[in-house]
This record gives C-alpha cells, structure tokens and sequence, in this order.
DNA sequence: CGCACACCCCTTTTT
DNA sequence: GGGGTGTGCG
C-alpha cells in the first residue's frame, strides 16, 4: 500500500529541497522542463499538509490564468490522494463515486477556494474590489468597487481623442499608439504622470505627461481601471496607508511567484510590499511563519516589452536573501534536470542560448534517451512551408497510431504567421487551434453585450454607455449624443447622470427625448434587477429588451446568424463562470472576462492541432513541435536586429520554442516570405546556425553550409576592439566605441554616435566597420 | 442620419 | 492584407 511518505518521494533531491522550504526567501532557478510547476504545486501542498498552514493564507502568482487553473486542479488531486489515503487507507482512485465526489467537493470548500491562485491582474483586481474605496491619487482621482476593467481598444481610443481632438496635437509627431506605449511603460515602472513629468522634462515629454494625467482624469471619469491600474494602485494604495497593507501584510503569509523572470518594477514592489510590510529596515523583517518562493528562468525571460525586467530574479537573493555564492547559499536552488525533452533537443538549446552574454549559467541535463535529429526543411516560400509542415504531419499521424492531433503544435514569432497553415488545415480537414489573434472578445456583437453588462454593474462607464444608446438603432443619433455629451461637460458630470436628469432629457426635441428616457428606463430596471438575479438570467433580460436579439433576428442573413450563434457561446460562458466559480455575480464574470486571455481557453481535451506565437507557448509542451519562420528578421524579429540586447531576447524566444519539444522537433524556413504584401529574399536564421550540425538531422533539402561558413567567417570575429575605435554603421553612420562589453565569446559594443547619441550594438551581425582617423 | 466605397497607413510579442 | 478615416450618395 502506497503511504504519505511517497508524496514527496517522486521529487529529486533538489526538488524536494524546494518544496520542504517552509519559511523565509527562496529562489528557485528552474530551467524548462525540469518540473517547476510540480514543485510550486507540491510546495503548496506541503505547507497545507504538514506545515499546517492555513490555505487562505497563501498567495501564488501565476503567469496565465490557465496556469492557476491548472495548479488548482493539480492540487485538488494531490490533497484528494493524500486524504484518501490517511482517511480512508486506500488510493482515491479506488473510492466509490460517491465518496470521490464528497472528497473533492469537501476540498474545494476547505482548500482549494480559499488559496489566492491566479495572474498579477486577477489577484489585484480581487484586492481592489475590497480596497479601492481607500484609495485616492494626489490629484483627488477616486473610484469606487464596481470599476470597469478597460481592453486595450477602449484605453487606445482614449488616448487617440485626447491626443488628436482635444490637444489637437499632429498625429505624425505625437503617435498615439507610442504615447499609450509610453503611459504604460511609465505605469510599470511605477510612475504617477507627475513623476513621469520629472523624468521627462523636455518638451515631448513634458505633454506625453499631460496627455497622461488627462488619460488618468478621464479613466476615473469612468470609474474605469487599465490593466497597469490593477497593479499600480494597489502599490500606491499601500505605500499610502499602512493599515490596508498590514492587513494584507499579515493575510499572505506565503508568497509564490511563478515565471519571476518576467516581473516587471511594479509588481517587484507589489511582492516587496507584501512581504516587508513596507518595512525598509531590513532587520524589521521577521521570517517567523512566513516566506516568499519566486521560480524562474532568466534564459526565458521573453516580456521585456511590458517592462518584464530579468534583473529582478537576478537580484533576488540581494534584495530578500543570504546573498551568498551558488554552493553555500540556502536562499537559492537550482533545477537543471530536465524530463521533458530528448538529449539531442536539450543540447541544440544549450548551444543556442550559450550565445547570449547576459544570464545566469546553467545546462539542462537530460534525463532521456538521445532521441532522434532535428529535422530541417528549406521552403521556397510560406505556401511551401505550410505544405511541408502539414504534410509532414498527415505522415506522422498515419505511421504512428498512439500519435493524436493535439500532440502538435506549430509555433511562430507573430500571428500573421499563422495564415497560410490555417488555409491548408481547413482543405485538408484537419482540426486545428488558434491561440491569440483575432478574440472571441473582441467581436463586435460580444463587445456590444458587455458594454450593456459594464454599465449596469458600473453606470459611470461612459465608454459602454455611448457604445450601447443607439446600439441596435433606437433613435438616439449622433445630434443627440453630442449634446447630451456636451451638457455633461459644462456640468462637469458623467453622461449617465444627465441621462436620469429628466428635465435635462426634456430639453431635446420630443423624439429624442422619448427615446432617451425609454433608453435609460430599461437600464434603470436592468440595475435594479441585477442586485438580486443571476448573471445569466441578466444577459437574457439585456439582450430581450434592448432588442437586440430580435434585431439580428430580423436580419436573416448568415453574418447575422453567426452573430446569434456568438451571443450563444457569450450565455454559455457567463454560465459556465458562474457554476465553476459558484459566483452568480455579474461583477465577477465581468472581471474574469476581461483578464483572461485565449490561452486560458486552449482545451486539451479536444484533439486539435494547436497554433500559437512562441510567447503564447511559455510554459507549455507538446511531443512534436514545428518551429516555423527561422529566417533573419522573422525570428530574429527585424526590429530587434540593430539591438543586441533584443536580439538576445529573440534568441530566448527561440531557446523557448526548442524547449516546448518533448521528442521530435522540426524547424523550417522559406527563402521568400510576403511581407505587408510585398515579396521578400530571406536568408536563414542566425539561431539556426547557432544550433551544431550533427543535431540536425541530414536528410532534408536544405545546404545550410554555404551561408554558415559565411557567417562563421564573419570579417567582424577576429577583431580587437577596444574603447576610442572609430566605426561606420550602415544606417547610423560615423560613431566611436565608448565601451566594450560582454566576454569573448559574445562581444557588444556601445557606440556614441554622432546624430543619435548613444547604441549598443553587435559587431557579429557586420552592420559596422571599423574605420581607421 | 446611415451606409458604402475608396484610399491610406502601418505592420511584434500580451496580462 | 486590414483597419480606420473621410467622402459622397441615398
């Protein structure tokens, strides 16, 4: 009979060390593979079970949605395995149906509700919902608990208008797209736009601040947040008052993060916050009952874009613990067995990323067999590829019975990608699966149902609001908006309470005042139903008596049907959140929607071939995988190529994609790729050079020999370079060597160059010359 | 006031 | 390709 003891005997030595951490800080550098999720999932049950922890007490952070999910449910079979076994003396498997059900249902309720398990913004989002009222910024901007959560096209267009119409500023100087880019840098580094003002006080800079303060102003207008906000201001809210975070200070005994190399500033100091209490005083902080447990890998720290700063893990020890070197330490643990992939795929990622020059060393060990070569294919173009790929894949399928569809997976740098393989999956029948690009949400008749759902949860959304008056067509048009918006303005109050000012609404002409109040009538019920109905039955009322259903109804064509069908699926979802959540609240379902992602979506149950960006693919595995596009400026992406340290990033992006693969890996490329239309000469991919020839398997078409000797033969490699050389870059022009980085393998330069200031760039790529004065 | 059509611009990755 | 904007017509 299998006994407790065997919960932990499954781990090796390493892993077993990190989960039997109990108290104060550990780091755990886990490299892919090598049973990350397993430890943070064991630790958990190990505080609960033998630490005698309270579950409520314990706050982990994940990176993705599903990844909690799944971590939950791991953990409802561990505890369910457990308990059986001390209660009943015998495996949870060979209960009766009856006794598993009681089982689970007795640990959802005792465990598994009360753990903190979820992403950066949804755990924030739920503290807000208690403390948001206690916040105020230094500009007396408040919100209330029933805030809307804005999506990336709601918090682009507020910034488009403020830009555009009310600073009336040239949209070629002042992109609006770069000016939301910089709001959000500015907001993960935590930032306030007065701050930012600091920082920036040239010109640009100085109304990319005032842009942003108005961005800020009208967000709380709204009683709206950004996903930024759902970080930024718990931060601000309990660097403020200590009595809100001493509350969560001593709730979250246990602190785990998940994927810590790819944390940003803010959420640095979410954690720090958490776990000090704010305390500075580094000798103020008691460990006694408490411990914060961060697992990462800077080798695949692939977010930098959203301010994800590796330099956080890297730090970890001299922020929160002993601070000593690799072989006494006891704050820091290495994982670097790996138990997913073969040796031969191992050793091209360790090839690979051995090239970058900033990390912390490490080699994945494999524990498996060698496996077979990595296969290699050259394309003429994308079509080509496509076809090879999906040919490839009907052969693998018919030799190999026990082979399933959804044990593919096809990764790409962007979406776009993604199109030439859907075409052929689709004639040929194959089912398949996209991750990301166009959403479910993001269609228009969903985006329309919650609007309707946001203003009757939170009245001061006016971005919902003017999205739904005249939306299926009620005679409120653009004439009436307009003063209705206008009249808000001068009273300096939300659109919604002019809306319920009747004699305000008298003051348009008698048709449109009709059809406004009878508008906002049917809100008025809605909200009052709302506090004591489902959340499904709401989405019926809303979608009877705004008219929208009979609307599309109506139209009788297919698009309109689809539509229909959507609406559907939207019913389904907000029922299916409210059985699994045991949560009937609309609020809930609302919050849930807009923090989850497609990938939260990917079912593993449906046999589908499975399409995602190599970003989307963190964290996952899949035993055959095809890395597609590896020419220069596909992956490496084209913009990053003038920078190393982007290109370093693309290279972990790579090293990512080689590591989903647990037995066979392909990679192809095409010698013509159309990009925006237009034709485009490919050369091979630097990474794929960088992978050692005897891995890669020789039977394919491809000669990489030629473009490899070239490269290796780089006139650039055999150069001393030294601070004072001068150089000519072929698109920067003259500059000077102020520093030289990296070690010998890898060399970067710093470059001052005359018009642009100050680059970093990579000698290897041969985009300079070194010029004699 | 709404819709259709033409044209132009941009083009990474996502909670 | 595709989304947003502007224009012109019904």
């Amino acid at each position: 009979m299998t006994t407790s003891a065997d919960f932990l005997s499954t781990l090796n030595h390493f892993q077993r060390r990190a989960v039997e951490h109990f108290c104060g800080p550990l780091l755990v550098i886990a490299g892919a593979g090598s049973g990350k999720t397993r430890a943070l999932t064991y630790r958990i049950a190990n505080l609960i079970i033998y630490n005698k922890v309270n579950p409520g007490s314990i706050l982990a952070v994940t990176f993705t949605n599903k990844a909690a999910k799944e971590m939950k449910d791991r953990l409802d079979n561990l505890l369910a395995q457990e308990i059986s076994l001390k209660n009943y003396r015998q495996s949870f498997d060979s209960l009766s149906e009856f006794n598993q059900k009681k089982l689970l249902s007795f640990i959802y309720k005792k465990t598994t509700k009360q753990l903190w398990i979820g992403t950066f913004h949804s755990l924030c989002a739920r503290i807000l919902r208690y403390d948001i009222n206690k916040y105020q910024d230094s500009k007396k901007r408040k919100w209330d608990r029933n805030f809307s959560i804005f999506d990336e096209s709601d918090v682009q267009n507020i910034v488009k208008n403020i830009t555009l119409k009310q600073f009336n500023l040239d949209e070629k100087t002042f992109n609006p797209r770069t000016i939301r880019y910089a709001i959000s840098s500015a907001k993960n580094l935590g930032l306030s736009p007065e701050e930012y003002l600091k920082e920036h006080s040239y010109s640009k800079g100085r109304i990319i601040a005032e842009i942003y303060d108005e961005y800020q102003t009208q967000l709380a207008e709204n009683n709206a947040l950004d996903f930024d906000d759902l970080i930024l201001i718990p931060v601000r809210l309990f660097e403020k008052n200590q009595s809100v975070l001493g509350y969560w200070h001593s709730q979250f005994k246990h602190i785990l993060v998940d994927e810590y190399q790819d944390t940003n500033r803010i959420q640095y100091t979410l954690i720090q916050l958490l776990t000090t209490n704010g305390k500075i005083d580094r000798n103020e902080w008691s460990w006694r009952n408490r411990s914060v447990f961060v697992v990462g890998d800077a080798d695949q720290s692939i977010y930098s874009f959203r301010m994800a700063d590796f330099t956080i893990l890297l730090n970890f020890q001299s922020e929160f613990g002993d601070g000593l070197s690799d072989e006494e330490t006891k704050t820091m643990i290495k994982l670097e067995n790996n138990y997913r992939s073969t040796e031969t795929i191992l050793s091209a990622a360790n090839h690979l990323i051995y090239n970058n020059s900033q990390r912390i060393d490490k080699t994945l060990k494999a524990t498996r067999g060698k496996g077979e070569k990595i296969y290699c294919y050259k394309a003429d173009n994308e079509h080509i590829e496509a076809e090879f790929v999906i040919n490839k894949i009907e052969e693998l399928i018919s030799l190999n019975p026990k082979l399933s569809w959804k044990d593919i997976a096809f990764l790409y740098r962007v979406n776009s990608q993604s199109r030439p393989f859907e075409d052929i999956l689709v004639r040929r029948n194959i089912p398949y699966t996209i991750v990301g690009g166009f959403k479910f949400y993001d269609r228009q008749e969903i985006k329309d149902s919650i609007a309707y759902l946001r203003l009757i949860v939170n009245p001061y959304d006016t971005v919902s609001l003017l999205r739904v008056i005249n939306s299926p067509r009620r005679g409120i048009g653009k004439t009436t908006v307009d003063l209705l918006l206008k009249a808000s303005q001068e009273l300096r109050t939300s659109l919604w309470e002019i809306l319920i000012d009747e004699t305000c609404v008298m003051t348009l002409t008698g048709k449109s005042s009709k059809a406004v109040l009878s508008f906002v009538h049917m809100i008025k019920e809605l909200q009052e139903q709302s506090t004591k109905s489902l959340s499904t039955d709401i989405f019926n009322q809303i979608m009877q008596k705004s008219g929208y259903i009979n609307d599309l109804k109506q139209k009788e064509t297919e698009e309109a049907d689809n539509r229909l069908e959507n609406l559907q699926e939207l019913y389904n979802a907000i029922n299916q959140y409210r059985e699994e959540n045991n949560d009937p609240s609309l609020q809930g379902y609302l919050t849930n929607a807009s923090l989850s992602s497609d990938l939260d979506n990917l079912e593993n149950e449906n046999n589908k071939v499975s399409l995602m960006t190599l970003h989307s693919a963190k964290g996952l595995e899949f035993p055959i995988v095809f890395l597609v596009g590896l020419e220069q400026g596909t992956l490496p992406h084209i913009r990053s190529l003038s920078d190393p340290l982007s290109l370093e990033e693309e290279r972990r992006l790579c090293y990512v994609g080689i590591t989903r693969a647990q037995e066979k890996l392909f990679i192809t490329y095409a010698q013509e790729r159309f990009v925006w239309g237009s034709k485009e000469i490919k050369i091979v991919s630097q990474f794929l050079e960088e992978i050692p020839q005897d891995l890669v398997s020789d039977h394919t078409n491809i000669i990489i020999e030629k473009t490899s000797q070239k490269r290796n033969n780089s006139k650039n490699n055999n150069i001393q370079w030294s601070v004072g050389d001068h150089i000519i870059h072929y698109s920067f022009g003259e500059g000077e060597v102020t520093h030289v980085l990296g070690s010998e393998k890898k060399v970067n330069l710093a470059i001052k160059f005359k018009s642009l200031g100050r680059k970093i760039i990579d000698p290897g790529t041969n985009s300079i010359t070194k010029i004699l004065k």
